[in-house]
DNA sequence: ATTTTTGTTAACCATTTGGTTAAACTATAT
DNA sequence: ATATAGTTTAACCAAATGGTTAACAAAAAT
């Protein structure tokens, strides 16, 4: 009987630590419970990644890295303002369906050590820079497009609406009596809610 | 000599576990650490308070049960939209300050096991009512002082943009490159702008 | 003053957990 | 067929960690 190989053990090995690592964080994910989740011997994790710590910087800077730099390309963008925030929320909602725990997990390991993590995420070269689209702001107000803002708030504001129903998500649920589909329901509306309710609180 | 015996050793031990679990969660705490921390040995902590698990729980709890029912006070009085919308962020910002790990600790708590959480913060008497406040949202819209948007987007919104600087403060600090007493000022001025914002993007 | 209770500690124990090893199995090249 | 390199596992090990114990000290009760 031929041996099905279904996967390489590698691939599986990083599905599951990443499934794992993203539900229980770093402190509470287990080597065995890895294991158990991608069905292998632990001692293949060691085999494969050498310890715990190389296993969950590669998958955590994995999913990190590809995100991030994304989301800096549309805030460092040549588009208009409205079309910009109109970017960054479709982009960033689109990217959390897939990837619901991607933002507790950042919080998460931000939280842990906050200069390792920053350092890790950007390199030198993809450092983030809130710096144009602030600046864009500013340009907006004096040519009377928008009220005078402190750009410094509309961003926070920009962020806030969008990337914290997921990081609440669990409260979200329970408290607005929501089940899954719901909540994604919810998600996609905002798409154009967020983008509405900043155009209205801020457009002269 | 007469030892002086500077402060309860059990406030001391609660004092060191909050401060201990803040930063680093019910799984990355070590007893060692708040034994430490408290600088008293670490069977005593055993002695006051049997094992890990239920000092967390008292820790934990002792926070979020204090918290939770004030802020839930402001969404069910009968003050108007606008001044509840107010209270509540001037109340929850003036706890953050004192408190600012607290929502990080409870969105990881939340996390790790939703349904549990939920029960113990929240007896059967104290749940949160999200209900009062959706109505009022309504009531405004008919009554017409208000557009039509949403109400549970409504109330995202406002949770977001209040709640979410704080969950995020080590990312925000360090991307707008700000310090600790930066970062106050910002979420001080919040008070005022999270509201004004509000109002702007809702007011016919 | 003496006994009892309460508070505190150092040393220890059991379990968990990350990590290793040596042997076995598989596939491929020779 | 046999050797070889890569893959997988069971069994094991050492360190970390939560928790216990027994002895001791301080305070309170008698």
């Amino acid at each position: 009987m031929v041996k099905i190989k279904d996967k390489g053990a590698e691939e599986k090995i990083l599905a599951a630590a990443r499934k794992v690592f993203m539900s229980k964080g770093m402190a509470g994910a287990r080597m065995q419970d890895i294991a158990d989740e991608a069905r292998i011997n632990k001692a293949l994790l060691h085999y494969y990644f050498r310890d715990k710590d190389k296993l969950f910087e590669l998958v955590f800077l994995g999913e990190a890295q590809k995100f991030f730099p994304k989301i800096n390309a549309i805030f460092n963008s040549d588009a208009q303002l409205f079309e910009k925030i109109e970017n960054f929320v479709t982009e960033y909602i689109d990217e959390m369906q897939e990837n619901p725990y991607l933002p507790w997990f950042v919080m998460n390991e931000i939280n842990r050590d906050p200069d390792q993590f920053m350092y890790k995420i950007w390199g030198k070269d993809n450092l983030p820079k809130p710096g144009k689209f602030l600046e864009q702001i500013e340009t907006d107000i004096k040519k009377g497009t928008i009220k005078r803002v402190n750009p410094v708030h509309l961003l926070l504001n920009l962020l806030s609406m969008t990337i914290f129903p997921f990081v609440a998500k669990p409260m979200v649920i329970r408290n607005l009596r929501m089940n899954d589909t719901q909540f994604k329901l919810i998600m996609e509306q905002r798409k154009k809610e967020i983008p509405k309710f900043i155009i209205d609180a801020i457009r002269k």
